[in-house]
DNA sequence: GTGAAAGCGCTAACAT
DNA sequence: ATGTTAGCGCTTTCAC
């Protein structure tokens, strides 16, 4: 066997195969312009046969045009982020469009890097979670010229538009759900995750909410690290050691919820009598559990394909309208552990 | 204001802007090469007042090099992935590589799409979930020149490597160690997936080994569709009501498995004593239910760190020999829902 | 319907 | 230590 060098094929191997133009090669192979049956055949099985792949990168740099969007997320492990990721790619399967995920892993500094290395490949449009970036990254995004869609969250200010929920008002909704239904002595349990802007604020939007009522937090407990569930039961079983008289507990996220759950259950605790329980997110990969915990769904899938449409909308047209945000409404999913009043 | 006609900077524009020749400034851009202190400061200085971003495209077709590994698999809402993902991450965050996901959703056409799109960007490796691939991706693979890592699986021939464990043979030492538990009245529960071909191996493997103890499975259920967690619920209470002298469940995955056992839970069913269960896959997530449920780890993040590695040796040298297929060794872990002989 | 020429924004290779 | 030249593999534009 010969030392098959490897230079990949070029138009031009497949315009010598098919003893066609490069140019109108080039035109078949992307569908443009008007070329006869006759030529195209060739061309196409010329193409195959020599197991031609188009090089995207000249492409990209003759054409101007990048067919990708940058969707950069803090973390693929947790589970609301491909859920948002399969929202994108549903409607961008109808366009042209493809999405490319960076990950931050909740790091100012590492959405930094990864934002201008996506940049750097000079995509048709960025989705990207949160409102909370570094100065040099609103810069970049401002910069970019291209579409910009903040999703997950609606409060604060969008570099250009946003698609999300007011975690804020989340947060006190299910404080007025939880005081109308009775509870007083109410006990938080979260991560111990400064970054996760979200997250403090549905706690913030909670403990106001709670104030107004003349209620305040009784206890509070934050983890790190570890799987979830076990710690929402370890976490629930310590709070309830130091705080026996909690009869509410609010988890920051369901997986943490239902460990708790499961911690009052084999205690035979009363749910939702003795104590109530709710969690956040709505996650189906608990439907199966003893009790539904009650939660909030964050409309994970619906934000995602809002903010590809915004994209799609803004890449076939550039002077398309666009709400600058979009705020999406949660509703309450009372489940069998927060009674209803 | 004036209509700012968005043309993204390039290196011309800090060229001009720090008095630089445009292939000074790339070097300093680059780190390389020899460049004065005092001009490396006027370049960056400038690039960092303008807000240049390079742009990649331009860059990968002068140097014929991109730092991107296309990685391929068949979903992120399966943790497995996203847990995958992570080893590679983890691995290549040392070198200059970067992954890039693509996601098939199982479907072989679909494979065949995103590893030509992916392909078309000319990366500099491929990692791809699985052996069984369409002759047309088969063909891409191999005329790509780049080099390939099939992870996940081991049983069959790869392209040009593979990383993961026998699915066929993890099948068989879970149908050894329940064998040997005493157990003889055997159902199993999985997804109605044709396409995943590593749970049908796991069966395959399974039920040969269950022959060789004379011993066949007594009830099977597929399901499609919907929370795992309840699917494995419904599952096992309309198998046990079908079949009620089963005395061992195993399911393809650890979600369906918990789902059955918080069933066997609920109805006072003593496991392992009158049922023993076994998952696969050994997701942490589930650490904080009542019982441990017996699984198998599919050493997802060191097939991850090991098919980077291959990847990034590969790159460094294109020569560095290259083990044609590394299988890792799953133990079982009895957790206490498999009594142990 | 097809082809030829120019150039996208960078970097390799070679000056100086 | 810095600059110059010639492409990388395509697509745009214009000519036929």
């Amino acid at each position: 066997m010969p030392p098959t060098d490897h230079r990949p094929l070029t138009l031009r191997d497949v315009s010598e195969a098919s003893g066609v133009s490069e140019m109108t090669v080039s035109r078949v192979l992307r569908n443009r312009g008007d070329v006869s049956q006759a030529t195209r055949e060739k061309v196409l099985e010329a193409a195959k046969t020599l197991g031609y792949v188009p090089n995207k990168i000249a492409g990209a740099l003759a054409s101007q045009r990048v067919n990708l969007v940058a969707v950069i997320i803090p973390s693929l492990r947790n589970m609301v982020f491909p859920e948002v990721m399969s929202g994108i790619s549903q409607e961008l399967e109808e366009t042209e469009l493809q999405p490319v995920v960076g990950v931050t892993d909740y790091l100012p500094e590492k959405e930094d890097k990864v934002l201008y290395e996506m940049l750097s490949w000079r995509p048709s449009g960025v989705i990207i979670a949160g409102l909370e970036h570094s100065d040099a990254s609103r810069a970049m995004l401002k910069a970019s010229g291209i579409p910009v869609v903040e999703i997950m969250d609606t409060d604060g200010h969008p570099v250009d538009c946003a698609v999300g929920i007011s975690h804020r008002r989340a947060g006190r909704e299910m404080a007025r759900a939880i005081v109308k239904a009775g509870y007083t002595n109410i006990g938080f349990m979260g991560t111990k995750m400064p970054r996760d802007h979200r997250a403090r604020k549905r706690f913030e939007g909670f403990t106001e909410q709670l104030a107004k009522s003349g209620i305040e937090i009784m206890d509070r407990e934050f983890y790190s690290g570890g799987s979830a569930l076990a710690k929402g039961r370890e976490m629930t079983a310590a709070m309830l050691e130091r705080t026996p008289e909690l009869d509410f507990l609010y988890y920051s996220n369901d997986m943490i919820g239902a460990g708790g759950l499961l911690h009052l259950l084999d205690r035979g605790i009363a749910v939702p009598g003795q104590i109530g329980l709710a969690g956040f997110n709505g996650v189906e990969l608990l439907d199966g559990l003893p009790r539904r915990l009650a939660t909030m769904d964050a409309c994970r899938t619906e934000i995602g394909r809002r903010a590809a449409q915004i994209i799609a909308a803004r890449v076939a047209d550039p002077a398309a309208p666009v709400a600058p945000v979009v705020e999406l409404s949660p509703r309450i999913e009372y489940g069998d552990t927060l009674r209803r009043r």
